[in-house]
DNA sequence: GGTGCCATGTAACGCGTTACATGATTAT
DNA sequence: ATAATCATGTAACGCGTTACATGGCACC
């Protein structure tokens, strides 16, 4: 949903079309080493707008080029990106790849939970080497923004590598106590078979 | 890809169904509470991945119900799997929906990042609470995989909100010195007009 | 006066969602 | 019997992706 609220914000200050959102998006985040958006996202997203009557299309300039279709905000488009800023962002922190990950390593002959935790931490290391190295490149001045997403990337890095070396901990305690193998099994009302 | 590699876990156990599959996965992450896997997603993907050649259908049973289509792994799906196993999961947490808000906050009119931020905290301080609660109320014995995994959602909660703190001591400090709109300017090579 | 890149898009796919369908089992 | 709900799916959509199309402008 970032991109589609970013739009809508957008064109509340002016209407616009594709290309400029796109940069107006990238300067806010930070260049496309940070968080490219693709083209496509942009012209999609906005079709899907158009069709949900959040914005319309004002004009259609055609200098020469390709077709520039200005789009505008419409009223129930200002009321949604309202509710948007008024409203918070719910974490989706459950919904974890690595998490799974390691369950099943956990389950799966061959596969060694140490060895995946083992992996991830040296990826975790990397990544957030690469962004200190980042942070400490930018310029304070002009761009703290990237600098205020540096910070917050770092921060759950660290919580990451935290919490890694708690589940490997965790995993010696119990070393050779197996888990009950997750199987199938029917929930709810038990049946009198 | 948290499902879909699920999925490829638990057939390298045996084959099974459509339903099997969604109670194994909902067993491993904890329930649908903590994770709830809706089955269409579970039959869009076996769909996806036996048209990808990592899965095929066994056999399909036909006990009075519905069809039950047995799905196996296949050798190219072994493959795969233990590639992922042997990968790291990459965050991406450079894609935040929250920042993008707060910087458009400091650009639009009539929205005061003071007040995003402190809807935000209460939102994260809300989460912590029912995490913490729903976590002293597991079963540490029995439910050792849902406490990890509430963790590591509570650390990452945490580091939210100091980062949260960070960010409004940063505001507080150049406060009346408005960033500057960030704007549609071409980049790459300068004209030489 | 061709090569390459800038600016603007379309098409098609992948993962995940909500809404709906359908036949069997169980509770009342 | 009727209603709930279990067990198994299909259809259609939303956000995001990669791959491709196309017409002008800059440069050598």
């Amino acid at each position: 949903m970032s991109v589609r609220n970013a739009i809508l914000s957008f064109l509340a200050q002016r209407p616009r079309h594709g290309y400029e959102l796109r940069n107006a998006f990238e300067a806010l985040v930070g260049g496309e080493d940070t968080w490219g958006v693709k083209p496509a996202q942009i012209y999609t997203t906005l079709t899907r707008l158009e069709e949900a009557g959040l914005i319309c299309q004002e004009s259609v300039e055609q200098d020469g080029g390709p077709e520039k279709r200005i789009y505008a905000l419409t009223e129930s488009g200002l009321l949604e990106l309202q509710a948007w800023f008024g409203s918070g962002v719910e974490s989706e922190h459950q919904r974890d790849e690595f998490f799974v990950k390691l369950m099943l390593s956990l389950s799966t002959e061959g596969v060694s939970p140490y060895r995946v935790i083992h992996t991830q931490r040296g990826l975790l290391y990397q990544e957030l080497h690469d962004l200190t190295t980042r942070r400490s490149r930018s310029n304070p001045k002009t761009e703290l923004a990237q600098i205020l997403l540096f910070d917050k990337t770092i921060m759950h890095l660290e919580a990451d590598l935290r919490w890694l070396d708690m589940v490997e901990a965790r995993l010696d305690e119990i070393q050779r106590q197996p888990l009950p193998e997750p199987e199938s099994k029917p929930r709810g009302r038990p049946k009198k078979s």
